[in-house]
DNA sequence: CGAGTTAGTTGTATGCTCACAATAATTACA
DNA sequence: TGTAATTATTGTGAGCATACAACTAACTCG
C-alpha cells in the first residue's frame, strides 16, 4: 500500500506538485466562481463589500484607523471615507483614544454588531457540495485546512 | 471507531453543519485573504482583473461574445469594451460567426494565448502552505476537493 | 414579404476603488 | 523647548465596473 504514487510511473497520476495545483484551483474554483457569496451579502446589506469587510473587522472589537486600514490593505484617507460611510449609517462610531489622543477607536453599534453578524453568516455559508459529503470525508478536509491555517 | 462524533455529547466538537462552516471559513480565508494572487496577475499582464478572466475564458477556445459575456456575468456593452481592450492589445480577434453572421466568435491569437497561459501559471500556483502538506494529506485534500467539484 | 427577435455596438451616466498631496492635531524625543 | 514623526482628515482625480437606452445588422417564422 506504500509509495502508490512514486517510482516506477515518473507520470502517473502526477507529482505532488501537480497535486497541490490541482487541489488549488478547485479551491479557487469553489470559492471564487462556484459559490462566491459577495454580491449576495453586498446586496443583503445594502453596502459595497468593502464595507462588509471593514464591518467584520470591526465586530471582532474596537481598533484605531490605522489599524483597520492595515488590515483592509486600504490607505489611511479611503478608511476614513469607509469609516464615514459606517458611522453616516448608525453601524460605528468614533471614539477618541484616550492612551493617544490623536487616534480614534472605530467601535460597532449595536445596529452595526447584527449587520456584521449577518454578513458573517451569509459568508459562512458553506454551499451544498460542502454539506452533502460523507462525515468522514468533511472530518479529513476539516483536519487538513486547519493545517493549511497553521 | 465508529460514530466517532455522534450521540454522548450534543456539544462535542461540532455538527457536521458547523464543521462544514469551518472548513468554508477556512478555505474562504485561504484563498481570498492569504493568497489572493488577483492584484498580482493583473499587475504582471498589465491589464484590469477582468480582462484577465476573459483571456482565460478564451484560452479554452473560440466563443461569442453572447457566450462571453454570460460566462464572465457581464452584460453585452461591457463585453463589447472587453474584447475591444482585448483586440487594441493584439491578445484577441473577432471573426464572424459563419453560421449566423449576427454574431461573431472571439480567439486568441498566439500572444493572447502565452499570456492567458502566463496568468494561469500564476493563478493555479498553490500556496507554500500546501506545498508543504504531508504528501498523505495532500493526496486526501485532492480526492475530497474532487468530490466537491463532483 | 414583414413583424418580431437576437447579436453586437455606441454612448451616457453612476458609483466604487484607490492613489496622491496637503493640512491640523497630537505625540515623541533629541 | 522645538523639531520630527504619527494619526486622521479633506480634497482631487484617474481608472474601473456596471447599468441602461438607442441603434444597426442579421436571422426567424407566420
Amino acid at each position: 500500500m506504500e509509495r502508490l504514487d512514486t517510482g516506477g510511473h515518473p507520470e502517473a497520476s502526477g507529482t505532488d506538485a501537480a497535486t497541490a495545483a490541482r487541489v488549488w484551483q478547485g479551491m479557487y474554483a469553489l470559492v471564487l466562481e462556484r459559490h462566491d457569496r459577495r454580491k449576495t451579502v453586498a446586496d443583503a446589506l445594502g453596502m459595497s463589500f468593502s464595507r462588509v469587510r471593514a464591518l467584520r473587522r470591526l465586530a471582532a472589537g474596537p481598533i484605531t484607523l490605522r489599524e483597520l486600514a492595515e488590515r483592509l490593505t486600504a490607505d489611511p484617507p479611503y478608511t476614513t471615507v469607509i469609516v464615514d460611510d459606517l458611522v453616516r449609517r448608525g453601524l460605528a462610531e468614533r471614539i477618541t483614544n484616550p492612551a493617544d489622543r490623536r487616534s480614534k477607536l472605530v467601535h460597532l453599534t449595536e445596529e452595526g454588531e447584527a449587520k456584521a453578524a449577518l454578513a458573517t453568516g451569509i459568508l459562512t455559508t458553506p454551499p451544498d457540495a460542502l454539506l452533502a459529503l460523507p462525515p468522514e470525508d468533511l472530518r479529513e478536509l476539516d483536519r487538513v485546512v486547519a493545517k493549511l491555517l497553521d
